[in-house]
This record gives structure tokens, C-alpha cells and sequence, in this order.
DNA sequence: AATAACAACCTGTCATACAGGTTTAGGGGA
DNA sequence: TCCCCTAAACCTGTATGACAGGTTGTTATT
């Protein structure tokens, strides 16, 4: 029942602005948690005084970032934690070159050296085997670089996932679109067979660490799986 | 002139979806750089055959992402990297309790404790005298939280500005707004002046060992700095 | 040649309309 | 009484047209 009337205190935030910043807020202090409903765009256009495109766009932009699901006939509901957004502000980043692959590689090295301790303190063991299992999906594909490269990345989303910290999995998910860019260019510089099955040899340390519950081990094999990794895209040219 | 009536490929991306990827694509396609203007809303209506309501909830969407700047008159220009849709799906985490403060505070640590490394190693003498100053600063505003709090953010900002990994900014950057909603429950669990002037020294510490570039030294004080932090809210009940 | 007014274009917001999906309230039949 | 089916009410997705106000380039005047 609050008339907002546009307070003039500030410059122009936008309609839209304001709009979201009210839904987001709704969220807050109502304390919604995943799935609840939020209210339909005729009650905020009603709350907020303004039109229905505005509120619409509102609602448009937090489901484009992922913070609250649309569809048809339904009313939105607050959405899971997912990665679309920060996926795409990598990706933009990446693609307006104002990131370079090799930034996302330390990053990914340093918060995947964390990832996989925790994953290996941490793990259940179905994770522990969901792990092994991608694993060994990498080596049974091993012809098939497309597959191999999916598998890759389960397999490094899954030990974000073992760590237990939903942050870790946002990030390392977040990353994966660059991975699925830049993956075949690694992959080439291991020219022979016996390369490519070394990295793959990698990754079954990894998870064998991991269900040792090794911390340490499985850190020191992450190391040296980013190593390389690095390594052959910088001998690919990758700036 | 390609005119593309709607593929029925697909089930239901959304006409709204469809436009973001053209938009984003675009962008790609055309190497487009920060600041570079994007097609006239009218330019897309027509390439992609739909309503400009359409287009304009495409465009509205990616400029809360902040991936593009929209301004009245002017055309849509694609943005510089920036935070903004990272620290919104953080936020939502928070809120919705998908994620917990000490597991965002794991996550910096981890970051941290490279960023203070890079930054020893990289950093230039403007940014070691940025940091030192908001070491500074806090001591000098020691008696006003709120500012110790802002010039406590400013820090560990700027550090991982100094590390030269835009991609390092973006992520902390994206956790002071979490920051900025806990931080005084930590300060208030350092009861003492003494706790809190001790809690300061340590950000000095910090600053003079990327002074001194010594990274394995500031990496020690970060991660000392960080266990104190995570102590803190612990002590102060903090799930 | 400098400037000032203007025209063309662009985004921001509003109102309205309608198609189609979803939920809910009744009502009829077993 | 209980169940199922239908229709109304509500909701979102998209289109269209209109207008205010900002921005830019062009033209006419000085």
C-alpha cells in the first residue's frame, strides 16, 4: 500500500533499476527461499506505480541472471544457485579480451588446488566414485577428444561438488564454457597417444587420491595437472 | 538481411533468449571491444523479426549483467568487465541461504591468499602505496567502524588489483557487498581496543611484506589475518 | 568560419490487446 | 460423499502504437 513517488533525491537509478532492487528485496525480507513464488507482475506494477514493461524488465533481468525462474501461466519463483550469470561475465570477459585464457587458468589452478583437498577431506563416498568414474570415462572415450573433454569437465565440476562448498562448484561451473573453448587447443599439443594418456593417467591420480583421502597428494597431482596444462597452451600460443 | 523465421528446431528457448545469444553473438562476431556501440534496438527488431519489447528485454537483461551500458538516446555500447552480476548471484546465495558466510569466507581465503602472493611478486610501487594507504587509513579511522570496514574492502580490493588478474578483482570483488553485511559482527567480537588495533597491525603486516615483495611472507599474514576472521564470526555464532 | 536552430534518430516509459499456459472453483455424475 | 471434468479467473509471452526526452548530425544564418 506505500506510494513511492519517485524520490527525487537521487539522480536517475532508472525505473528498472529500482524495480529490481524491490524485487530482490521482496526476496530478502520475506525471506523466500528457492521455489516460493514471488509476486505477479500486475501486483508489483500495482506496488511500485509504474508500468508493466518496467516491472517485466525487471523480472526479465534477474531471470536472465539466473535468480529466479520464469515460464508461462506461472508466476516466477526464486531460483537455485546457478552459474548462467558469472558464466556469462567470464565469457565476456574472454571474448571482449579483457581476460586472457591463461587468467582463467590460475584462477582455476588456485581455487581447484583447494577444491581438491577439500574434496578429498570431505568426499562421500558415491562422490568419491562419481569422480573415479569420470575418470575412467576420459580413458574408455579416449578417441573421441569431443567426449574426452566432457568428461574433463564433469570430472573437475564433480570434485567442486565433493568439496561440499556451493561456492567452489559456482566458480569452477562458471569457468567450464571457457574450458570447452580453449580444451582442443591443450589437447593437440599432446600430439602422440602416449601424451594424451598421460594427461588422462593425471586425472586417475587425482581421483585415486581423492578416494584415499589424501589432501595432500591430491593437491600435489592438481599442481601438476595445471602445470601442464598450462604449459601446453602457452606452447599452443594461447596469449 | 538473413532473415531467420524462427527454427521450430527447438521447443522454447524464448524469443527473449534467442535474442540475448544474437545480441551476445553479435558482440563476438564483430570483436567488438569495451565502449564499441551495439545495433539500434529498432536495427535488431528488425534482423531478428520480433517485437522491440522483445529485443528491449534482451537488451535491458545484459545491461543488469552489466556486459553492456544503456543510456537514454544513445546507443547500447558493450561494457568494461564488471562486478555487478557476480555479486548479485552471491547475494541471492547469501540471502537465500544456499551459501553460507564462512564458506564465502573459504573461498577468499583461498583467493586471497594468491592474490596476496601475485601482488608481492607484481605489484607496481603505485599500487604497494595504495594498499599501505588503506592500511593506513584504517588505523587512522579506528575509531569509526564503518570506516575501518570501507578502507578494510578498499585493501584487499586492492590487492587483488595489484595481482594483475582482473579475473582475481572480479571474484573479491564480488564478495564485498557480503562483506559489508558481516564485517561488523566481526569487529564487535574484538572487543578490546587492543584486539581491534592488533586485528589492523595485521593488515599492516600484510602491506609491508608486498612492500618488501616477499610473497611466501604475505600469503603467512593472509592466511593468519583470514583464520583470525573466520574465528571471529565463528565465536560470534555465525552457522 | 563559427554558431545556433532544427531534423533525424534513439532510448525510456506507458497503455492496450490478445494468445496461450496454469490454477481454481464449481458443478454434475457415480 | 467423493471424484472428475469443465469453465472462469489469473498469469505470462509477445505485438503494436504512442509520446516524452536525450543525442547527434545537418543545415541555415550570421
Amino acid at each position: 500500500m506505500q506510494e513511492q513517488t519517485d524520490p527525487p533525491g537521487e539522480p536517475n537509478p532508472g525505473l528498472v533499476s529500482t524495480a529490481i532492487q524491490a524485487i530482490t528485496q521482496h526476496i530478502r525480507s520475506e525471506g523466500l527461499a528457492p521455489g516460493d513464488p514471488l509476486p505477479s507482475e500486475a501486483a508489483m506494477t500495482r506496488q511500485l506505480n509504474v508500468s508493466r514493461t518496467v516491472v517485466r524488465e525487471a523480472f526479465r533481468s534477474l531471470s536472465a541472471m539466473r535468480l529466479i525462474d520464469m515460464s508461462a501461466g506461472r508466476r516466477a519463483t526464486v531460483a537455485k544457485l546457478d552459474t548462467g550469470a558469472m558464466s556469462m561475465v567470464i565469457e565476456h570477459g574472454i571474448t571482449t579480451q579483457q581476460i586472457s585464457v591463461q587468467q582463467v587458468y590460475d584462477v582455476r589452478r588456485t581455487i581447484e588446488m583447494r577444491t581438491v583437498a577439500l574434496a578429498a577431506l570431505r568426499r562421500t563416498d558415491t562422490e568419491a566414485a562419481a569422480i573415479a568414474q569420470s575418470a575412467r570415462l576420459m580413458r574408455e572415450n579416449f578417441r573421441n577428444p569431443e567426449a574426452v573433454m566432457e568428461h574433463d569437465i564433469a570430472f573437475h565440476e564433480a570434485i567442486a561438488a565433493a568439496s561440499h562448498n556451493p561456492v567452489f562448484s559456482l566458480i569452477v561451473t562458471a569457468f567450464s564454457g571457457v574450458t570447452r573453448r580453449t580444451w582442443v587447443i591443450g589437447w593437440r599439443t599432446r600430439s602422440s597417444d602416449e601424451a594424451q594418456l598421460k594427461m588422462i593417467k593425471g586425472h586417475e591420480d587425482i581421483a585415486g587420491a581423492i578416494l584415499k583421502g589424501d589432501p595432500r597428494l591430491a593437491a600435489e597431482h592438481m599442481a601438476e595437472h595445471f602445470d601442464k596444462s598450462v604449459k601446453a597452451l602457452i606452447d599452443a600460443g594461447i596469449a
